[in-house]
DNA sequence: TTGCCTGCAAACTCTTTGCATTTCC
DNA sequence: GGAAATGCAAAGAGTTTGCAGGCAA
């Protein structure tokens, strides 16, 4: 924990350089609420959407408007600290980058879990497909919809949903 | 252009009797109304909205309400006949498959132009990613964003948006 | 002090829903 | 005749915006 603990802090204090230079670049400043946006993100690690951030916020006592969770939620976008996820639901989706390498997503439409993968064929292979077509890529998004293991495994004969 | 027009018919029949044996299981009716949406979306034929169709509908003097073109939208999708396509931006987009084989899609991000495209090794890329996590697919969904052709050609030093 | 930021609430967009009425079988 | 479908309008979700006051630089 303490070691997790250590690790995160390092993290945090990388991003934090990295925020505020970007906003700095554009006379903007760096708020107590900002920093609290960008280390209740980074604490989720994972996917999450407004609304949960929001929520976290506000249990850990840092409570932030949800006007301003989404203005800083389009703002750490724009400084490349996190992206938007595919929205499978209606909402916006977002996840932390913090220097991963860029990986897509299965969805299970059972337990709504996010499984993460990375393929460099798939890289590759999108590469390849553009060359076809003539055009130039910016980023893509692979999502699998379907089961996960544990969800086979649990429910055999499911249909539901 | 009467050719087309006879293709197009055809095709039209068979959507119709496709959606009419889908409804009628359900014990549900094959209105006017549910016509209109269906061959509006048939006419569409690539990609559109829900506002799209309605305002197609209205010009076409076929008028139906917002709230029955979602309700129709639904069932079509029920019914296999449409599909949603990925969400680039904030509303359901869909696409008529009328036959059409799995495809995927890259958007252009300067003329918003979507370009479909099909490939094999995508396809089975995907089952083979699946296969080593446990996952067992139901679909996917792929989308490429980036600059076509025509947008590479047209502004070379664009880097806006 | 200056002007960017915040919170609040209201506005906005897209989509769904309740209800009275109409339509189809 | 009775269930199902429609249109309307209102409600809902998620997200954005205007504004008055607050706060960092």
């Amino acid at each position: 924990m303490s070691v997790n603990k250590a690790k995160g802090s390092r993290e945090r204090a990388e991003a934090v350089e990295a925020f505020r230079a970007c906003l700095s670049v554009r006379g903007l400043r760096f708020t107590a609420q900002r920093q609290h946006v960008l280390f209740e993100a980074l604490a989720r690690g994972g996917h999450f959407d407004a609304e949960r951030l929001h929520e976290g916020l506000r249990a850990a006592g840092r409570a932030v408007s949800l006007a301003t969770v989404y203005r800083t939620l389009g703002l750490l976008v724009d400084c490349g600290l996190i992206r938007q996820t595919p929205r499978w639901d209606d909402r916006e989706c977002y996840e932390t980058l913090r220097g991963r390498s860029h990986h897509d997503h299965m969805l299970c439409v059972e337990c709504r879990r996010v499984i993460e993968f990375c393929d460099d064929e798939l890289e590759s292979l999108q590469a390849r497909i553009c060359r076809r077509y003539g055009f130039e890529p910016i980023d893509h998004r692979m999502g699998i919809r379907g089961l996960c293991r544990a969800c086979r495994a649990g429910g055999k004969t499911k249909d539901s949903r």
